[in-house]
DNA sequence: TTCATACTTCGATCGTAACCGAAGCATTGT
DNA sequence: ACAATGCTTCGGTTACGATCGAAGTATGAA
């Protein structure tokens, strides 16, 4: 009767809209505090807290004191990738929250998702590793080839320092907004960082969406070709 | 910061205990009446109903009208990899339940269904007919061949006598193990009750299963071949 | 027709959880 | 020391939805 794992407590974690909201804020991946998030919400602190500790219980999320200060994120990459995936199957129902604003061709566009580039860009610089052979698909998962890692050498990304880590090097994610993977794992995640630091590219304020320079977006456009 | 799909109204559809245990038994892929499902959840018809209205108005169930039944079934693959990742993501954390028992494969075999033939062997006999050119499959319908019917005769099946009643002849009945189109209307209870007389096969006491002799197995099987 | 089965809708109860005001820690700054 | 900020806990209200009994509808069988 009763089988497999309970997923109605992880629905009903994310089936309340003020901790929908939450966690969606936190997709952007940065580390945000009660407070903010109480605004993302569109609650008042106390209630908050309660949800905060309800969505800590259930393991979607982490939080570390810094002084005053409490700040949560997304308890691991999983966390994003169902999120990711749950919004990818709202946006295919027409469960969308408003109608296209104008902040959501931005959105569509590139967008940061969890600690990777997502959007329109984000699928499109995995076609071109694997169209270059830097990527290889490998059933549902990516592998990086040998020629790819000197590859990304020439573009300034030291693989043997990202093996170092525990996470997964590769790892595919669906896009809601494209409905294709991306790339994610430390590789997505350092090539994100690279684009940032290169000032190709901007994270902005209040929203998800990754701003590219004119410049940045030439750079971007040669570095991932894509045929056809 | 409303952003991107509302991933609240799905999480909330999931988040109920009753609805998660009737997605869990869709994800099997069989269809399911909404007794059965009423069943699986723990609950009474009524609430199941309200339920099941409820999954279907937000894009998860689809159903399926059949006589008396209504068959709900999983609306597409997405719902189903959707309730699978989560699942998965479920798993992770050790939000576990009880696996059951061992599954009736006598029942999944061959079983009655209403009064025709159904489970692996009513799927296998219609699809027998059909490439023998008995049956022809038209849109949505069946229909008896005219060499079909001279075929039925040698098999000890006067059609003549089936048309007097005001039965559909032939009829497509969905096959909640098989997930599959089997032969009902009066041409499908006409077949199975020949097995019956011939000895072929007896209805057991308690259960909806059908026990096929060693000797009616064999006819059967020589009977509707398969090929490939 | 009449009865039986499968399901839906109505109505009402009831439990839970979301919510906020207020008070209670905890940390930092002065 | 005291005040200010950030957050949690407590208490009480409120609102929503899950639930089921009973009545209503639809289909099939006799």
């Amino acid at each position: 009767m009763k089988e497999g794992p309970d997923i109605a407590q992880i629905g009903a974690l994310i089936g309340d809209p003020a901790r929908a909201n939450m966690l969606a804020a936190l997709t952007g991946g940065r580390a945000l505090t009660a407070t903010e998030l109480a605004g993302v919400g569109g609650i008042t602190l106390q209630t908050a807290s309660t949800h905060l500790a309800k969505l800590e219980a259930g393991g979607l999320l982490a939080q570390r004191k810094q002084g005053r200060h409490r700040y949560f994120t997304l308890a691991d990459e999983a966390v994003a990738r169902l999120i990711e995936s749950m919004m990818g199957f709202a946006a295919g129902r027409g469960h969308l929250r408003h109608r296209p604003g104008p902040k959501e061709p931005a959105l569509r566009k590139a967008r940061i998702c969890y600690d990777h580039l997502a959007g329109d860009y984000g699928v499109r610089m995995l076609d071109s590793l694997i169209a270059s052979g830097t990527i290889a698909a490998v059933g549902d998962g990516l592998r990086l080839t040998e020629k790819g890692e000197s590859h990304l050498k020439c573009i300034g990304i030291d693989v043997g320092d990202l093996r170092s880590s525990r996470r997964p090097l590769c790892r595919s994610c669906l896009d809601w907004s494209e409905r294709r993977a991306h790339l994610a794992g430390s590789l997505g995640k350092a090539l994100l960082s690279s684009f940032l630091d290169k000032g190709w590219a901007r994270r902005t304020a209040e929203s998800r969406s990754i701003l590219f320079s004119p410049e940045g977006d030439r750079q971007f456009l040669r570095l991932f070709p894509v045929q056809g």
